[in-house]
DNA sequence: ATCTGTGAATGGTTTCACAGCT
DNA sequence: AGCTGTGAAACCATTCACAGAT
């Protein structure tokens, strides 16, 4: 039972920072676009607006991998679409597995942008036996029995979790045991994995509570009034030695925020 | 066309750090277990652990807020999830459209923890006629045409995009026009919006190719070779001064590498 | 003249380590 | 004794501004 790790702790990649990983794929489908549209040469101003990043930090990148532009001129597109397809292991292909055929499942089977890059769905597993044999995307489901076989057999390194989030961490742990090292998670769970291997993370409510909390604070600046909106000012920390009888605060219009089994499944695998 | 802003420059929200915002969800998620486990209070070590951070993170997040914990006791577990809830405000039920009703639309419909937290789906919003009154997640999806009617009759601040690439853009902009000031983008693409609309992106072929990257490394590494895996090292940056004629490089096996139609609509709506 | 590549400056985030309260 | 709250240090990321290449 390791502890978690997620984050990658720069071991020492040869220096590409992480921030500048992340944007590489957004740099790459800038790119891919210019590619169809058979345009030769882009500048980092031009390439920058198109990503959606400024060209300082575009060029800061680029830098990181080479010295792949041209002064007075811009970058060749075709030739750093390939330098960068080769920096993020694109020139390779990836088999994939997905866990969980829920809705959200059958999503991500059908994305397009999966195959277009290196990425090739290897097999699609769910848990409910009725599922197994209905081809979803063309791609059969097959059952959870089979997982670790159909993981070796087809040296697959890359998992994505798609189950309800009581089922993630077990099928985390097989997919490990099986060799996986790459996890991309969509449960609302947090994983615990070995050393080694990486898991990022896709929660669908934490964006929209991100949103919220700023959607908040336009609302509340709107207004004039610089603090809350709405509602009284809740209690002040009172030191509560245990835990209060009742409610906290006087939470306003709450009439039952919480949910039908708390934390709640991504999307039922049946 | 105002040059799309992103990511919030930080107007002097009362100070709250983007990345302590960002792990707020992260600590109320945990915190509602506790509840209901009826666990009373937790130590900063237990929460982070449970939270998959590490304690003095959390305590200096924590910190942002308020004083709101008990030296030597920790933390009242009730009383913390009202406070975070209320900062994110998550208090108060923001209304959410969905646009785009296909794989992944759906999913999101079905998805938990949207209505499990203050979100509520008032509609969901499909450009194929055929769609519209057929129920999912048990509301009735609605055409195009109504989108605004629809957003100010309930009005609705919060609109998630599920709809192809080539769509997004436009259903962006129909949507800030009548009056959203939030957005969470599925579709891969850049949008454009207005000062003062925040976007929020989820892009999983992004994400895979984050972890392209790192699996990339694992396996070069694991071999001692500290360089290229396999495959002949590519050209160096000659200045090409014009497109290069062939194919840049030598992408091993590469054999159509490119998708059915470039970037690729996360899902049909139809 | 134009546009890249990069040191230096700035700003934000994480971690450390300990003072201060219970 | 135990655990929070927080300055200070270390680290990482972004932006500035300009030297250097074409």
């Amino acid at each position: 039972m390791a502890t978690g790790r997620t984050h990658r702790p720069a071991t020492r990649s040869r220096g590409i920072p992480e921030a500048t990983v992340a944007r590489l794929p957004l740099y790459l489908r800038a790119l891919t676009a210019l590619s169809e549209r058979s345009v030769p040469t882009v500048s980092s101003e031009e390439l920058a607006t198109a990503a959606g990043v400024n060209s300082a930090k575009l060029r800061k990148d680029f830098s990181y991998l080479g010295s792949y532009g041209t002064r007075g001129v811009g970058y060749d597109v075709e030739y750093l679409v390939y330098q960068i397809s080769r920096e993020l292991g694109l020139t390779q292909d990836w088999p994939v597995v997905i866990v969980g055929i829920g809705n959200l499942g059958a999503a991500l089977a059908n994305y397009g942008g999966f195959a277009s890059r290196g990425f090739r769905v290897a097999a699609l597993i769910d848990a409910d036996p009725a599922m197994a044999g209905k081809p979803v995307a063309g791609i059969p489901v097959q059952h959870t029995d089979e997982l670790e076989k159909i993981i070796t057999d087809n040296g697959v390194s890359i998992g994505v979790i798609a189950t309800p989030a009581g089922a993630a961490q077990q099928v985390c742990d097989r997919l490990v045991a099986a060799g996986i090292t790459s996890i991309l998670n969509f449960a609302p769970t947090v994983l615990s994995v070995p050393d080694g291997v990486d898991v990022r993370k896709v929660d669908l409510s934490i964006e929209l509570q991100i949103l919220a909390f700023h959607e908040q604070r336009k609302a509340g600046e709107e207004v004039g009034a610089p603090e809350e909106a709405a509602g009284a000012v809740p209690p002040p920390p009172v030191t509560p030695h245990r835990a209060p009888s009742g409610a906290p605060g006087a939470p306003g219009a709450d009439s039952g925020r919480q949910g039908p089994d708390g934390d709640v499944p991504a999307v039922m695998p049946a």
